[in-house]
DNA sequence: AATAATACATAAGAATCTTATACATAAGAA
DNA sequence: TTCTTATGTATAAGATTCTTATGTATTATT
């Protein structure tokens, strides 16, 4: 199967690493297709992660020290838990203050009226 | 001279030509370095807009017929004045509609009890 | 006289994502 | 029962966007 682009928009890009800590930030532990999944329906369908960018972006953050991995079994498949570190944890705070302090700036461009 | 990068956050990429759009939008005519001057002052110094990103930005913009070009000199100096197209404020139009989605979609997925 | 600011440009490399492909099991439809 | 869809992970080529560095030249400041 094929999964369409994360959307049509390019400011996206970047974002997916704090998309990925944030989930696991709030549900302990996923598994990718999981994070997927749950991206598609918070967002009706808006955001579809595409398994070409995930799978890439969890193995960066379990290779940075972000993310430990639970292999488990199911049936005969076979899915891989990841679950936040101590400095995953802490990232994933920076990385929310970095969205906030983006947006905020965004919004000064683009709407001086309100800022 | 080096201009340090646009931020050490990653979520600006993709932005570029948004930021660009609406200055141009807001200000009728601008030239590079007074779009990189401009940027600076708006944000307080948050994101300084490297050459290297602006001015790729800007050719492709123009080739794109988003953006039409006047050449002045100052002095000695050139500058290279750029305007919105007709084409070039409805993509703005268009870009400012995606930066307020991906807002939307990023808060409702980080902060899932205010969506 | 030297340095910083103004003003443009490009090119190599990094990072992130798209698109495509690959493999395999399980479930549902024809 | 066979075909398609869903579940589940993975990688690789290419595109895009930006960083970092360099290049050229004029004007203002120290």
């Amino acid at each position: 199967m094929y999964i369409c682009s994360m959307s049509n928009s390019k400011l996206y890009k970047g974002s997916l690493t704090t998309i990925i800590l944030k989930l696991l930030n709030q549900h302990d532990k996923m598994y990718g297709y999981e994070i997927t999944q749950k991206v598609k329906v918070l967002t009706n369908g808006e955001l579809n992660i595409t398994e070409g960018a995930l799978y890439p972006a969890l193995h960066k953050l379990e290779a940075e020290g972000f993310l430990d991995v639970q292999i488990m079994r199911v049936g005969n498949r076979l899915r891989k838990y990841y679950k936040l570190t101590e400095t995953g944890a802490q990232e994933t705070v920076n990385k929310l203050d970095e969205l906030a302090e983006y947006i905020k700036t965004m919004q000064t461009l683009v709407n001086p009226k309100l800022a």
